[in-house]
RNA sequence: GUCCCGGUAGGGUAGUGGAUAUCCUAGAAGCCUGCGGAGCUUUUGACCCGGGUUCAAGUCCCGGCCGGGGCGCCA
């Protein structure tokens, strides 16, 4: 309902100026939306902006499809203002189930997100990438388009192998109760550190990727007994995250089917192509000095060649690929989609993300310096049932175990999907373990005391008559959530979402002080009430999308 | 060395070239026998440095400085 205002107005400021593009900035304060044509204008047109700005509003105002707009120079700038009718009608939207929720479109999208090597348990730099991934798919749902979300499982690398030599090689004595990952990372632990001790021992694991390969049977199976292990973990911790994937591509699959070689062959007839015992590619013309491998002299492949292959699939069979990618991929990424242009296919949008450290330096699998994921969902769940325990003495305890898992999942999914993805991040256990500031069991508060209300109410005849600025305020946030999905999966960028949950909690906050609900009357209570409707669908709609469960209580 | 990201109050963080730079935290002062105080109000405090483009720069360009990452026949 807003985008078409949107619309209405852009139109009709291209119509009124001439110019290309025109745009609208948030009016903040001053108004609904607002323009600043006029400062361009005023240097070809060399009048005065003010004046423009005069003349565009009465132009504007004067059209039949501004009915429900209403034009303001102030200065140079155009302020437009939506009626209040618009808004009150946009609101009662608001109160429906399934609010922001866009039509169905046919645009097909697939989106990769986590992907992390099987060589050990998911730790708080990998669930990054989860958590902004998981949470851009929930907006493309949300934004109406079909989506299948995609775990590339890379099962043949080399890190893979060195895992498989370590099971082969090192005696292992399995601990009780220890998941699947957790055991795989032991073994590599051990596996690097025998591998450096002994160097020619590397000449075996070079060999076992030389089998898998070649499709040799006891080999492949070695390395699937060990990719299951630590996947049947990853899938644990992905549950606990409320992240689910529709399927689990083995990299593998495009050695067997053929893939590979068909795109490496396909490769080979370009004039980029070098082949001299190796196989690589001299992308200078695109701008990359670093020769790309994509076969080795003992002629196997490398990860970039079958996921030239993985992607060629990708493109063709879905309208728009979109890669959830650590920034160590960033090189990788961008000769990735340069290939992919060279050959005619289409190329991935990469989501990068900068790194997660540790205060004593960035992370490691191989040297075992790490957060684990469940370390730390383990450690916010305790951290929750304690607070739980402490204000809601009164609740069963399955009930309070139950809210603190979902206050403790709000914690660490918010705190990470609201810091934009290019900003590098320090992991403070300090700061995980604080739900005393504005995250997201702030904002599941906020919807619980809005269905406390709301409960109390009992039936009531739905009415909208807003009155005051709270009122307004809260009403013109509420009435944003579709386009704030749209900008999300336009931009990729999950954290406005997390911003937009944020201010509304914030303006509710506000009105919940200011102006009583259950305590008013007649035409005040009921559209008081209808507000609060509005704000706790809204509330948990928006929750819902960032992967957080809207508590009633809590 | 080179390429890619960052650099915004003491700490963290948001900001399409446009109106008084967002929010948390920390510090100070308040609110409450009101619908759930995981709350609200007031206040202190910031655009790394130097040039440039522009009517207008936190935002764009160039050069520094600091932090993270890439530059492997690893993934």
């Amino acid at each position: 309902m807003l985008s078409t205002l949107y619309h209405t107005i852009e139109y009709a400021l291209k119509e009124a100026t001439g110019q290309e593009e025109v745009f609208l900035v948030e009016g903040g304060e001053h108004a609904d939306l607002a323009s600043t044509v006029a400062f361009g204008l005023a240097k070809v047109r060399r009048k005065n902006p003010a004046m423009i700005s005069r003349e565009l509003a009465e132009t504007l105002a004067a059209r039949e499809d501004f009915g429900d707009i209403a034009v303001e120079a102030l200065g140079p700038y155009l302020n437009f203002h939506f009626s209040r009718e618009v808004i009150e009608r946009a609101l009662q939207d608001a109160t429906r189930p399934g609010y922001g929720t866009h039509p169905r479109r046919e645009e097909r999208v697939v989106l990769e997100h986590t992907s992390a090597n099987p060589n050990g348990p998911l730790h708080v730099g990998h669930i990054r990438n989860t958590i902004l991934g998981d949470t851009l798919a929930r907006c493309f749902r949300k934004a109406g388009y079909p989506l299948e979300v995609q775990y590339y499982v890379n099962d043949m690398g080399r890190q893979i192998a060195i895992v498989v030599w370590g099971f082969c090689t090192i005696a292992d004595t399995s601990l009780a109760g220890e998941k699947g990952d957790h055991h795989v990372a032991r073994i590599y632990i051990a596996a690097n550190r025998a591998l450096e001790a002994r160097p020619e021992c590397v000449a075996e694991v070079d060999r076992l990727m030389q089998q898998v390969e070649r499709g040799d049977q006891a080999t492949v199976l070695l390395f699937r007994k060990a990719v299951t292990e630590c996947l049947e973990g990853f899938r644990v911790t992905l549950q606990r995250l409320g992240a689910r994937h529709d399927r689990f591509v083995w990299e593998s699959d495009f050695i067997r089917n053929g893939d590979t070689d068909r795109v490496l062959s396909r490769i080979s007839h370009m004039p980029e192509c070098h082949v001299d015992g190796r196989l690589w590619l001299d992308l200078s013309e695109s701008g990359f000095e670093k020769e790309y491998v994509l076969r080795r002299s003992d002629g196997t492949s490398v990860y970039a060649a079958r996921d030239l292959a993985y992607h060629t699939w990708k493109g063709r069979n879905f309208d728009r690929v979109i890669d959830v990618l650590g920034a160590d991929h960033k090189l990788i990424g961008a000769q990735l989609i340069a290939t992919l242009r060279l050959l005619g296919e289409k190329g991935p949008e990469i989501v990068h993300f900068e790194f997660v450290s540790l205060p004593e330096g960035s992370m490691s699998t191989r040297a075992g310096k790490f957060v684990s994921a469940d370390e730390l969902l383990e450690e916010v769940e305790r951290r929750a049932r304690e607070e739980v325990t402490v204000r809601r003495p009164e609740l069963p305890e399955t009930e309070r175990l139950a809210i603190a898992r979902s206050v403790a999942l709000a914690a660490i999914r918010y705190d990470i999907a609201r810091i934009s993805p290019e900003k590098s991040t320090v992991f403070d256990w300090n700061e995980a373990l604080d739900f005393e500031r504005q995250s997201g069991p702030y904002i599941q508060y906020a919807h619980a005391r809005a269905s406390s209300i709301l409960e109390k109410a009992g039936e009531f005849e739905e009415c909208v008559a807003l009155e005051n600025e709270h009122e307004m305020a809260l009403a013109r946030h509420i009435i944003r959530f579709p386009m704030v999905i749209e900008s999300v999966v336009r931009e990729l960028k999950p954290h406005l979402l997390a911003a937009y949950a944020r201010e509304l909690a914030d303006l509710f906050n506000a009105f919940y002080h200011f102006e009583p609900v259950l305590k008013s009357e007649g035409i005040t209570r009921r559209s008081r009430l209808t507000l609060v409707k509005a704000t706790q669908n809204t509330l948990a709609e928006a929750l819902q999308t960032l992967g957080i469960d809207a508590l009633r209580t809590m």
